[in-house]
DNA sequence: TAATATTATTAGGTTACCCTAATTACTAAA
DNA sequence: TTTAGTAATTAGGGTAACCTAATAATATTA
């Protein structure tokens, strides 16, 4: 149906108007596509033909609805087979990544519908990222990023917003586990560290640069 | 690594010399891949280039070792896949091909090595067909074609050398089911036709067609 | 062995995706 | 509001796979 070079575009064009909102530079997508401009220029006018991205010339690009929403089917197979890869083969949740970069373009909505029963339609991947549903809708995250809290609040270690393997890594070392209930003891005033206290009174400081990677729903 | 298309000829290039060994014509290899055959020259010239297969023009191809290694990967893979699909997605042996086709491709050995784990080291795939293991070896079948044998010969039924969907679903109605134990009964002289006896005593005829479809051990 | 039929290759062209270098369009500062 | 700086596009090419039409090589048969 599309290419996998198709699929990748309208990927991470769904992801960067995640973040920064409504029209995408084409310098940002050949940033994170890891492509020079002018291809990102080229791709996307044969794009827009499709009418999978709005495009008007140096004004930016935008996907239409029918874009969206193979982008969203490509997320969830993404994060479908990141559930599969950890929970039945047992992958670390650091190791993941590139495989279901493979597995996302598999292209049979039945495969995807019965990986997800067979995985109990789970709402989540392994990094704690919401799985859409068969519809292309996405569940809302209503987590905000640990560094945004005050000391005294608690809530629940319920996401990533850095995915490298290297942070993912330093996490299973340091003792904090998805799912883990936390309370923010206080916050060092010079370097802006985070101790935090978890379920089983056990303390763990962290740094702010960590802490503007944990998300903790409230 | 490889593109998929050149897995595609690989693939196609150890099943054409599995059958009707050693160099393969070019318009075999254009008749299974559904291209034209000056595609095939210019892929197989490319392909040479590699050295993953010899190919010397007017006198057809041949994989290389390192294009056997390939291509076995590959059908391990493919196979390994379908297991996954019958056994744990539960589809049935008829629809399974198409996904295996692209799900083949997913280059990573770890992620396929912990799959055959994850199944229990299966033998064989949903129609019987024997899975290389890890390191590229191929297990010899020993079975022989329903067609080849005389009344009060038995065996059992291994495997089929039709894999249409058409067939498989035949199968499914006629009783027929992978591992059953049968005895040649009798076979019809005007048409050729088998008639069988299952282990619980049941009958069942089939067609010469059908008994040239079917692989038995004995 | 010459003539014919078949099979394979070369020649020349297309599309998707990528590139570098040159140019144009925007944006921000003076 | 001109100028400088940044970002985006056009121009011109490359490669992998494909195609059709024309030619060459092999195999078959008279």
């Amino acid at each position: 149906m599309h290419s996998f070079t198709e699929e990748n575009y309208l990927k991470a064009l769904y992801k960067l108007q995640e973040i920064n909102g409504d029209p995408v530079a084409t310098s940002a997508l050949a940033l994170v596509l890891g492509v020079h401009a002018p291809s990102v220029t080229d791709m996307l006018k044969r794009m827009a033909h499709k009418k999978l991205v709005s495009y008007q010339k140096s004004k930016g690009s935008r996907l239409t609805e029918k874009g969206r929403q193979v982008a969203v089917g490509i997320i969830r197979n993404h994060r479908l087979w990141e559930v599969f890869l950890v929970e039945k083969l047992e992958f670390g949740w650091d190791q993941v990544h590139e495989m279901a970069e493979q597995l996302e373009h598999i292209n049979d909505e039945e495969l995807v519908n019965r990986l997800d029963k067979y995985l109990g339609f789970p709402k989540a991947d392994p990094h704690g990222d919401p799985i859409p549903d068969a519809n292309g809708v996405v569940p809302k995250s209503r987590s905000v990023l640990l560094a945004t809290l005050e000391p005294g609040q608690d809530g629940i270690f319920t996401g990533v917003s850095d995915h490298s393997p290297a942070f993912l890594n330093y996490l299973d070392k340091s003792g904090l586990a998805l799912g883990d209930k936390i309370r923010i003891k206080s916050i060092e005033e010079f370097d802006l560290s985070y101790t935090l206290q978890l379920k089983g009174k056990k303390i763990v400081t962290v740094s702010h640069k960590v802490a503007n990677s944990l998300l903790i729903s409230t």
